[in-house]
DNA sequence: CTGAAAGCGCTTACAG
DNA sequence: CTGAAAGCGCTTACAG
């Protein structure tokens, strides 16, 4: 079917271990063995079979991105950052993308176990320590992007601090009722943030108020959709009196937040979380996460394990930043 | 490294070939066999290793979609059809993000030269005939996602019936001076939406009027973007007399197009191009494009393929459906 | 039902 | 610089 390194071999009239080495870069192969079978390869659309490579050497050069929502701005600026870091090696990149329905640690485990490639990026991936323990098992190198494990390397944003600072940002500015949009409680990022909101009120000498951390009914996503941020939003509206500033959970959330105050022609200031490229463009404040940096690490960090994988664990937590646009404008009086 | 057949063979004081079959599901098995071999290969861990799988069968069980954007609202929606299609076979799907950078055919080449996969699903990409007969040449199941070519099945939309529609709806309503926002001339599904536009008008015996085709200057994405239809919709207001009405080449444009309406507070019916999710939200009217049926039948066409790959070649081309929202409301009187 | 053996397409010491 | 050969971890006729 395929031309193997057969077919050339006996074409160009040498071994297959000179035709293996001209694709192999070695240099131990005369300038005029290579030039000719190069033409020769050429000719016939030679390219060596990456699964024949990867079990022979037994490494793949293929590193695997493992991500449950795909279609979430977050992770397509971590990709880039990936991409952009991947760029410059000869690692070939695949995005697996898991099932949120189906059990998310079946399907990393699964995805570690068939060892398709030499080292894996699991982002956005929330497991039980006692989880991670098992995949630390395989022995696979491993970078968790997006939570925390001792067990692996991790690059992630420290969600308490972005929601503590956030809705200090809010107390400092003199505001007494702040709300919070927050999502479904078994994300992890949603615990963390109400914590980190928690926080901030108890440190400033507040009463947190319960009934003023609300969420959508639309659960999709975890409840990170615009709809959960409109519904949460129409929610707050209906609370008496007004909260008069809003924390909100993500910055997709806080976009139909947005909406719901403008359909309703009220406006509070609000913050979201991530700053994804919708926010700029709609003025949204937000805490924003080092999306491509931490892709950039991440890429760092696992080539680094490669080369030696018995170093010392570490883990680099970004803080995230304030970033102020329209939606906190009223909110510096 | 890594627990292989060889060492559960030995455990179970059996040859490679019983534990190959078991976990190959043949029924020439003893349940004995069987289940001691399950037993054992659990507790050491072992899991078929997927390249020398791969190898051996010359099969990988994998598909490979090759993207070039991979956030962007219409491959997501179009890869939920994909996997809803798959999750009944025992394929494995991964995906291929490819550069807009740097040479598109170059990577999709190489990508089918590596041969990892069993069949491809080529979404989005636009190449010139000539060389989707190059990659003909390699042999290997392949299905063309929103583009089209003689040599491959193909599932795409008609992107020129769409624009026409569109515009013929406006025409229709009785609108007289009709504008369009395209976006960067050098996509394919850009070029045939301006020609349905121009198409719709003449047909309905009107002047097509070059000066009404506009683009933002934003062209990241080939202007696939919010900024490109904001700045786009800037220079229609500038226009004298102002148009009536605007086709816009894509959804996501005609989301910033709208902001742009309502920071200048004029408000002119828009049609847009997709039915991403956040139209529905926020209203948005548009040609709708079936992403994830498309997804669906092309993981469909495939399948079939794998099977029979002499089978006639074979061509789906979806109807793009008007959806009207509020973005149109003052379009029906 | 089970095993010995050849083969998948490559890489890589080893010897020359 | 080059080739013969073993090996990577599996599958699959073939024979029993």
């Amino acid at each position: 079917m395929s031309v193997t390194i057969y077919d050339i071999a006996k074409q160009a009239g040498v071994s297959i271990a000179t035709v293996s080495r001209v694709f192999n870069n070695s240099n131990c192969v005369s300038e005029k063995a290579r030039t000719k079978i190069m033409a020769i390869a050429k000719e016939m659309g030679y390219h060596p079979q990456a699964m024949a490579q990867g079990l022979a050497r037994k490494k793949s050069k293929l590193i695997s991105v493992v991500v449950p929502v795909i279609s979430n701005h977050f992770f397509m600026e971590v990709l880039e950052g990936i991409q952009d870091e991947l760029a410059s090696t000869d690692f070939d990149l695949n995005i697996h993308n898991i099932k949120l329905s189906d059990s998310i640690f079946e399907q990393v485990e699964y995805s570690l176990k068939r060892g398709m490639a030499e080292g894996y990026l699991i982002t956005s991936v929330h497991l039980e320590e006692k989880q991670w323990k098992v995949l630390k098992s395989y022995n696979v190198p491993l970078i968790v992007i997006d939570d925390f494990s001792t067990e692996f390397d991790s690059v992630s944003v420290d969600s308490v601090e972005g929601a503590y600072n956030a809705t200090q940002y809010f107390v400092e500015s003199g505001f007494e009722r702040i709300a919070m949009i927050s999502a479904l409680n078994r994300s992890k990022p949603v615990r963390e943030r109400i914590l980190g909101y928690k926080r901030a009120l108890e440190d400033a000498g507040k009463i947190v108020d319960e009934s003023l951390i609300v969420s959508g009914e639309h659960t999709d996503r975890d409840g990170f959709t615009e709809k959960n941020g409109y519904e949460a939003m129409i929610k707050i509206f209906n609370m008496n009196p007004l909260p008069d500033a809003c924390f909100v959970n993500s910055d997709i959330q806080a976009l139909g937040a947005y909406k719901a105050m403008q359909d309703m022609q009220t406006f509070i200031p609000i913050i979201g979380f991530d700053d994804i490229q919708l926010s700029d463009f709609f003025g949204l404040s937000t805490m924003r996460q080092p999306m491509r940096e931490m892709g950039r690490m991440a890429v760092h960090k696992l080539l680094q394990r490669l080369e030696n994988r018995e170093q010392k664990v570490s883990h680099t937590v970004f803080s995230p930043e304030l970033i102020l646009r329209k939606s906190t404008e009223m909110a510096t009086h």
